[in-house]
DNA sequence: GTCTATATTGAGATAGAC
DNA sequence: GTCTATCTCAATATAGAC
């Protein structure tokens, strides 16, 4: 089918999320017009408000996006355990899983991070709520180490976000071409993780 | 001495960097205004410029403030630690110093640690260069505990960076009328980090 | 679907009166 | 030291032509 000239609206549409992303994750949130936004796509900024209703929905969806893709990478990877795999093995599981997702896409985790302030209060709830769901599957994890006498847990809440802060802090350091390849740091980390949870 | 009506620098000047803490903390320095700190402030927004030439000044002497503060009062904790103290009694007690350090003003930390892409490049990286300084704090007592073969440690670096990034994680969920005392939650982090380097 | 043009609002910063 | 007034510029968002 030929479409009419100047109509690129299936293209056009993730190229809006892609340089939004771009451009928020380095200049944040406020800091980014939706004129510099239409210039890094190659459109008017007039033409943007075809793909969003406005800037604050364009953020939401950035970060939902983020989180739906976080949970529904999570329930693949979460799949593929089996039944007898012990909490220690899946906790291994978890922490090289959180590693290559976050690592995979540091604008996304950038901007979910650091832009929750400047959500309406409707849609930071929303995104909390997602955020919970994410840190709860560690908790399971966490509780059934505990029950089986396998981790020595203190807290198993705030062992869980203490966990999660440390690797996720990964991101703001890490390098593609650094000291270290990745596999490496995923083994480090798996180390630092099971010494927090009491296992040697 | 009397003042002159409406001379009022001494006590403006400290509430200028209060307002802004307390507002670039909630809502990010791009979205606050000049007006919008005025006006918290108490005075017209063309008075603020008696205080600071312009906003990102503004902005970097916050940010200067508060690791000034965080250097200075870590050297004088430092000061006070025994010659023969081992390095796990110093571990602790660089845990329980960071904590109670970053607890206490939850707002510059927190405009430390998000603000910093609004920095202009030599403003970034005389921060940076605070930070690093602070961070070899740590890394001095995980030498220093290898050495001595009570800690086990894989990466001294990455382990630094990890263990404040779990540590600093806490300001993101903690609240004084929160489930646990202060105390105790510092009891919780002495030990993941002691699991992390890999004293029992 | 994208453009140009524009309505409206508010930003950072400065000048000069008091 | 603070005020009022203002300059200059750029923001979000919309309207209507093509």
């Amino acid at each position: 089918m030929a479409r009419k000239t100047g109509s690129h609206g299936d293209i056009t549409g993730p190229k809006v999320h892609a340089a939004a992303l771009r451009l928020i994750a380095r200049h944040g949130f406020a800091a980014v017009s939706m004129r510099q936004i239409a210039h890094e796509v190659g459109v008017q900024a007039g033409a943007l408000y075809r793909y969003t209703p406005d800037k604050q929905t364009l953020l939401f969806d950035l970060m939902r996006g983020h989180m739906d893709a976080l949970l529904a990478a999570r329930a693949a990877a979460a799949g593929g355990v089996a039944v007898f795999d012990t909490p220690l093995i899946r906790l291994d599981e978890f922490v090289r899983f959180h590693i290559r997702f976050h690592l995979e896409r540091p604008d996304a985790v950038f901007v979910s991070y650091m832009e929750l302030r400047n959500l309406t209060p409707e849609n930071f709830a929303a995104l909390e709520a997602l955020r919970r769901d994410y840190e709860d599957q560690l908790e399971v994890i966490l509780l059934s180490g505990a029950a089986a006498g396998e981790f020595g847990l203190t807290d198993t809440k705030i062992t869980t976000l203490a966990i999660i802060a440390m690797l996720t802090g990964l991101t703001t350091w890490y390098r593609e071409d650094g000291r270290l390849p990745l596999t490496q740091i995923e083994r480090i980390y798996t180390g630092l993780v099971r010494g927090a949870v009491g296992v040697s």
